[in-house]
DNA sequence: TTTAGTGTATTAATCACATAATACACCGAT
DNA sequence: ATCGGTGTATTATGTGATTAATACACTAAA
């Protein structure tokens, strides 16, 4: 597990959008068992208070649930899951959206950007793989 | 001249890419005057201070220039306004494919679901504008 | 010269955030 | 029963960014 923070943004916030990613990537499983508050402060050398405010938070939004005193683990409920991926898409295009029309750029040359850059980013990641 | 403010991002912030958005939008033209620091601070009711520190970034970056003690006007640089039109673009391109990419959606629903977006958004923008 | 509106600079106050220090309740393992 | 690790809650403190208050210098215009 490593984040790489950025200082504009609160650290709890970004720990929980690190949560939803690695959801949205399936990388965590249903019912899986995340890391306890303190090891995971302890591995992002960030104050286990701030890791209990993430995980507040992603409880109150159903992606984790706390049995007992044990590890908090993901969410078995699909449709919470599902709708992570889509809101991380939505909000992203949202956003997008909202900023090329406010440049009044043509849609054909939105979608030639965005498929250079996404092929030439996934590019790169693929010379990483190479072993 | 009116901004949505949101309380995440500071103010200065804000009211520095509104003027690059309406910079790349082609409202305010190069030599252009601009509000003084205190006559957009009245507008938007903030701090004359976070007007300041807006408008000097936007100088330290060249968007703007101060003759003696006059206000500001919009660069005459027009290299300087493509790379803004071109900036704003490409950081919400980047934002966006990165986003979409680790979520490890198909290019092709991206633009699916860019295009829907657009088309809709732009509908309701015309609406309107009917008078 | 005076005035009113500029930009600019300095300092203070505010605020959100992060951290820190504790404390408590709970429960499995020993 | 004890111990160690959980989650949770409370309070205090520190800190950096942001905003606010104030003062100053300048200049066009009256």
């Amino acid at each position: 597990m490593k984040i790489n923070f950025n200082r504009r943004e609160p650290v709890y916030v970004q720990v929980v959008r690190h949560f939803k990613q690695q959801i949205a990537m399936n990388m965590l499983e249903p019912g899986q068992e995340i890391p306890s508050r303190r090891e995971l402060a302890g591995e992002l050398k960030i104050n286990p208070n701030t890791v209990q405010r993430a995980y507040k938070e992603m409880e109150e939004q159903g992606l984790i649930y706390t049995e007992r005193n044990l590890p908090s683990k993901i969410t078995r409920n699909e449709q919470v899951l599902q709708v992570v991926r889509e809101e991380l898409i939505m909000d992203a295009v949202d956003q997008f959206v909202t900023t090329v029309q406010s440049v009044q750029v043509p849609l054909d040359e939105i979608v030639t950007i965005i498929k250079e850059k996404y092929e030439q980013t996934n590019a790169d990641k693929g010379e990483e793989d190479h072993d």
